[in-house]
DNA sequence: GTCTATATGGTGATAGAC
DNA sequence: GTCTATCACCATATAGAC
């Protein structure tokens, strides 16, 4: 596979990193091969030098490239982050919260129904592998810690997700007070401590 | 307006009823005028007899219906339950399990976003106050009678939401074991006494 | 209330030249 | 690598007959 920087691939990784800006903002649904060209400055057929197969791959390869970024970077930042659970999730809400892109309730309800059976497949499995799996396992070693009570990792993980993910998805009447990061740490807590008494 | 069982409103009624079907299952961008048509037995510009200015004229009849009828239910049920928050908790999950319609997640971020920008605003209205303002008012009663901490009954009321909107949202590779309703109870404990032991 | 016929525009995709 | 030209298809919507 060609490397940037070896003026073969320069082409490629620029249709990448335009697709990629696109694709998170708005979704696979969302953006047409016209959008993703016309920000390139070439025309639409270009785009399928790049991905023969057609939309379908250009997702998957922007998708792959950007979970691999994130799982690394996730990776990285837990584990210079302290033992305890707490700072561990609130490292994990700021990262997701600053480096944006992923809309899981989007991604999960809209993107991946629409795209080819194979390729939703493989979609749905780097998600889970790069964004739900580090999450879960962290809730995982806090139990073998004894430090939470014996709930799923999984459905952990799940909420903890959905509550992020809800932060940047709905927007009510009259906005949550405040920055997400303090949303996010009210949130960590509330999931933590509980809200009763 | 003509009312269902006097002969002159029925085709509206069917009409409504089907298209209410298709649009909460998949949407409004996920269904198409033609596919509401072709279930109802008709072509697809008969629609236009019913809804004169289109299709999202049509989606907001639709949603305006099932709101009112949500929320109302909701309404009983909540006056008929305990007086607890946890109770009260538990009987607004099983409701939104079991009546199913509403895709929060969906609908914020794709079909009130491709309405035309009045229908949007009060479909975004309509939404929050069938939906987020019942729950935030269970917040807010509990938080007088200092069941609960001090925290925003509205983040409250989204945070729940979404808890309940992502047992439905997302699917896991290894599923979240067991019945969603007693999904629905976990998550309400892990909201109410939180995880940490 | 519902029909046929049609306008208009967007979409992903292919063929073949340069 | 990118172009022009074009295809087939789907969408919402309108006009006017019955």
């Amino acid at each position: 596979m060609p490397q940037p920087g070896t003026r073969v691939g320069m082409a490629r990784e620029r249709v990448l990193q335009v697709a990629e800006r696109l694709f998170m903002e708005r979704g696979y649904t969302g953006v047409s091969m016209r959008e993703i060209a016309d920000a390139l400055g070439i025309k639409q057929p270009a785009l399928y030098y790049h991905a023969p197969e057609g939309k379908h791959q250009l997702y998957l390869a922007v998708l792959e490239r950007a979970l691999e970024r994130h799982r690394a970077e996730l990776h990285t930042r837990i584990a210079a982050s302290d033992a305890d659970l707490r700072a561990q999730l609130r490292v994990v809400v700021r990262w997701l919260l600053h480096s944006v892109p992923f809309n899981m309730a989007r991604m999960a309800q809209i993107d991946i129904p629409a795209l080819p059976a194979a390729t939703a497949a493989t979609a749905s499995m780097l998600v889970w592998e790069a964004l739900y799996l580090p999450i879960a396992q962290l809730f995982a070693n806090a139990q073998a810690r004894h430090e939470i009570r014996a709930l799923d990792p999984t459905m952990l993980a799940g909420a903890a997700v959905a509550l992020i993910d809800s932060l940047r998805a709905y927007d009510v009447p009259e906005e949550y007070t405040g920055p997400p990061e303090l949303i996010g740490d009210q949130l960590i807590d509330m999931l933590l401590d509980g809200v009763l008494i």
